[in-house]
This record gives C-alpha cells, structure tokens and sequence, in this order.
RNA sequence: GUGGCUAUAGUUUAGUGGUAAAACUGCGGUUUGUGGUACCGCUAUCGAGAGUUCGAUUCUCUCUAGCCACCCCA
C-alpha cells in the first residue's frame, strides 16, 4: 500500500514539474511516460500473483499421473492391511526437533515455523513420521493387535531452496508399521515400496544398507574420523569439514580425489553385532525371495536421526541422467517410540516424494516414447437447439449410471463444434439429439470412424450402445 | 544457505537502441443439423523496479522467479 501511494505521488509530481528530477536528463522521464501512456492501470491497483518461491500448482493435465499414484497407494494400503492416518499439517515445533533431531538439516534450516496467536511455537510438518508415531502414542495404540499399520498421503512443507523435483511444499505418502520387529516387516515396506513403482509403470531400484544400532553406529563412526583422519592430506576441503561436522556424509563425496579413499574406508557393515547382522541378512533374503533388486549401498546414511537397522532409498532405474535424488526412501526407527515417550516399539516405514516420481516418470516416458492413456471415452452426446438441450441432460443422465463413459458439451451450440470436440477425443461414437429427434423420440448414433450414421429409439439407445461397444447387458 | 545460467503471447522459440516475428494450442468466424482438411480474425504492459539514452524489450544495476551445481533431502 505505502509503495503504491508513493509512486503515485512521484508520477504527479513529475507530471507537473518534469524537469524537477531531471538536472542531468531533460524531459527524459516525462516523455517516456508520455509515451507509454499506461500509466493509467498503475492507478487502478491491478495486480496479478504469482506463486510463493517453491510453491507450485498440480493442474488437471498432470492427473493422469497423480491418480494412478493414489489409486496404488490405495490398493496397497488395502491389500497390505494399512490403516489410513490423516494428522494435522501443524504440529508443536518440538515434535520434529526431538524427532528428526537438532543438527539435522531437515529442523535446523528447512523447516516452516511461526508463532501461534497463543505464543505456541508451531511448524508445518516437514515429513510424517513424527507425526505417526506421536499419533501411535497419543491414541494408545499400543493396545491394539501388533503390528500397528499406518499409511498417509498428503503435503509436506520445507523451506529449501528450489529445484527442479525440489519444492517447498511438496506430496508425499507413506506407510509405517509399528510393533513388529521382525525382518520380515522391512521387507514388507520394501515391497510396498516396489510394487506402487511396478503399479505405475517406472522401473526402480533399491539401495540398501543397515546402520545397526546407535552404539554400532558411533563406534563406526569413530573408527571411519580415526581412518579419514590419516588421509587428511589426500581428501577434498569439503570433505575436512564433514570430518568434523558430519563424518558419516564423507561417503557420499563426488570429488574425483577423494574416490580413492572413499573406497578403502571402512564400512559400516563390519562394525555391526551378530544381531544387527542377522536381521540385515534376513531383509535381504527376504528380497531375493521376492524378487526385488537391490543394490548394497555403503554409503547410504540418511539424513534423519532417528534411523536404525535397515535404511533404504529409490532411485529410476535407468539414472544415467543427473537424477541423484531419491525418489522416497525409508527404514527402520526401533527407538523412536520409546524416545517420543511411549513404549518401546520397534518400527519400520517409508516415504515416497510425488512430485519427483511424476517427473521421473514423464522422464522415463519420454525417453521410452510411452504415454499414459486416459480413460477413454466410449461415445460423445451432441444436442440442438433448447428442446435438443432439455431431453439431452436427461439421457446423459441415464448413460451416467450404465458404465457408458460420455463426454459433452452444452455450451457450443452448433453441431459443427461439438463433433469437433468428439474427433478430439476420439471416441467411437457420437450420439445427436437435434429438433427433428425429440419431435420423434429418436436418436441418431453415428459411427465417427466410418460416418455411418443410425436412427434408433431413444429407449433402445442404451442397448444399441453397448451393443455397439461391445460389451453386454449383466444378468440381472 | 552458497555459486553459475536464464527470463519475449497459454506453449516452444525468432528478433531489434526507435513499442516485436513465427509455429503450435485456445477462442471466434467462413449458412446455429454434421468432425478430422483449408482460409480469416483475436490473443504480449518483451518477469518487476530503477538507471544510461532524444528514445530501451534490446545496455547497466537491484529485486523476483525458474533451472543447474553445492548443501541436504522427497
């Protein structure tokens, strides 16, 4: 508003006194504005808007994508026996700093936060399982019949810097399954996981790895600072500053120098009890036994505290482009129960990001020269005139209820257009109800590929159609 | 958060220091009862703001947004 105010000032006062400004240039400002003469819509305050930075609009061409996505997860979550958890988008901050963990990127940077008009400290939640788990806790779930399976689909919010397949509010959905500890269930996640890539037509592959145990962990963690210690002088800069900040990410260095030691450092995997060992092994026979590909990943660490045991990530299959980021990924949280103030209760579960799955599968069709079908339309219902109009609206109502899929158009009046918008579509058929057909109770069925046309009762138009398309009246 | 590149119709892209071109799409039209062709018309404050200039879409700066790399993640 004082902008605007402002600049409305400036213009009169340069209108009336064009050279007050102008010492150096002349009458240069006032002839431009002379010139534009569009000053005028600067006065009437129109202004249009554009989106908030990472912030993005899914529109109706994308949904042949999102609705298969949502159809999978559906199936999945019914034939897998997950339970549909919907929480809020706004959680008390401290739910995701305790979770996720302090010093993670995930809380320290990129998480949306703000105070409540009470004084509440809020965050929009940057991922789920927090959420799940404070869910699990809160409504006692404990006592229901272990495991406990949740699934999720919604918006997630963090503050990043945007990317392509990088947004600041962005979709993911999920599965978690609470109370099981058996290896079993990380391979039932996987699973999951694969089968909704395999529902979608994208070929992916899984990288696994296990962190065993916190104590597992630290004492891995130790020994890998210990060896990048005595190769200080040969790794990158960036690499000496995870060495202090964040030593675990030292593997996932791209630096061409650092290759080398990257591959004699240690790996996890040895550092791991016989217990941590065996459940590790028991996912991945599990694996081979389903047939799902997966790739051992060293270096695969995640960027949540809360991870122990199995952790995994997705990736295209064909990632010879620059597709280095995950598609979802997910693993084993046996703590996080406990440590959120319920009961000890080993977890598992994942998370699969849609809006990179979406580009990774337009990618992936491209290349492929695939294309997602729509539904097809089985016939198109063209009218004339208001008496056309009046009994057509009662028999696209009819049509509606008997599996006919149609398409229409009452706003385009003249028959020309609408069999225009038919041929778009491509449908088979194209029913006409004009003037001459009320006055008869007929219908005119054209076959829009050979042009025949066909003049039925308007009471047999929907056996002829089937008929027509093939397909039969059920058994009553 | 750091660095680099980019910004012209709905989309993809030309172009010029003197207010802009094309293709595709969309809408309308070429008898308001017959489509896939053809023809015609319409559609751009040249991302926003400031500066340099007689004059800027074109040059400079700032901002904003997008993309890429880093960081990290979905």
């Amino acid at each position: 508003m004082p902008k605007k105010v402002k600049k409305i000032k400036d213009k009169k006062m340069e209108i009336k006194k064009p050279k007050a400004k102008g010492l150096s240039r002349p009458d240069s400002v006032g002839t431009r504005n002379d010139n534009k003469k569009k000053a005028v819509p600067a006065e009437r305050g129109k202004k249009s808007y554009g989106l908030l930075r990472g912030m993005h609009d899914i529109l109706p061409k994308d949904e042949k994508y999102w609705k298969p996505m949502y159809q999978s997860a559906q199936d999945l979550a019914t034939h897998f026996q997950f339970g549909r958890l919907e929480t809020p988008i706004l959680e008390e901050i401290g739910l995701f700093v305790h979770s996720i963990g302090k010093g993670t990127d995930v809380v320290d940077k990129e998480m949306y936060t703000f105070e409540d008009k009470d004084g509440t400290k809020v965050a929009m939640r940057p991922e789920l399982t927090a959420s799940a788990v404070r869910a699990y806790i809160m409504h006692g779930m404990w006592n229901m019949p272990q495991p406990v399976k949740l699934w999720y689909w919604g918006p997630m919010f963090r503050h990043d810097r945007p990317q392509a397949g990088r947004y600041r509010q962005f979709h993911q959905f999920g599965f978690e399954n609470f109370g099981q500890s058996d290896s079993l269930a990380d391979a039932e996640i996987i699973l999951i996981a694969y089968n909704f890539y395999k529902d979608i037509g994208l070929p992916v592959e899984i990288h696994i790895n296990s962190l065993g145990t916190p104590e597992e962990r630290a004492n891995y963690k130790t020994e890998l600072v210990n060896y990048y210690r005595s190769k200080r002088s040969y790794i990158c800069e960036d690499c000496r500053n995870r060495l202090v900040k964040n030593p675990l990410r030292l593997l996932d260095c791209k630096e061409e120098r650092c290759q080398g030691v990257k591959e004699e450092a240690p790996q996890i995997i040895n550092w791991l009890g016989t217990d941590s060992k065996n459940h590790f092994m028991k996912v991945l026979e599990y694996l081979d036994e389903l047939n799902i590909p997966y790739q051992l990943d060293h270096s695969l660490m995640r960027g949540l505290n809360y991870y122990t045991h199995t952790v995994f990530e997705i990736y295209p299959a064909d990632s010879d482009v620059a597709s280095q980021s995950a598609l979802g990924g997910g693993g084993r949280y046996d703590l996080l129960v406990e440590e959120m103030g319920g009961r000890p209760t080993p977890a598992v579960g994942m998370a699969i990001g849609l809006e990179r799955t979406v580009l990774a599968l337009k990618q992936y069709n491209e290349k492929n020269n695939r294309e997602i079908s729509k539904v097809p339309t089985d016939a198109f219902v063209a009218q004339l005139g208001d008496e056309g109009r009046r009994v057509t609206i009662k028999i696209i109502d009819d049509l509606r209820g008997c599996g006919i899929k149609i398409a229409f158009n009452f706003f385009k009046t003249s028959l020309k257009n609408q069999l225009e918008l038919a041929d778009n579509l491509k449908v088979p058929f194209a029913v006409i109800i004009g003037q001459k057909e009320v006055r008869d109770g007929t219908a005119i069925i054209r076959d829009m590929e050979s042009g025949i046309q066909e003049i039925v009762d308007q009471k047999k138009l929907i056996p002829v159609l089937k008929r027509k398309l093939g397909r039969f009246d059920d058994k009553k």
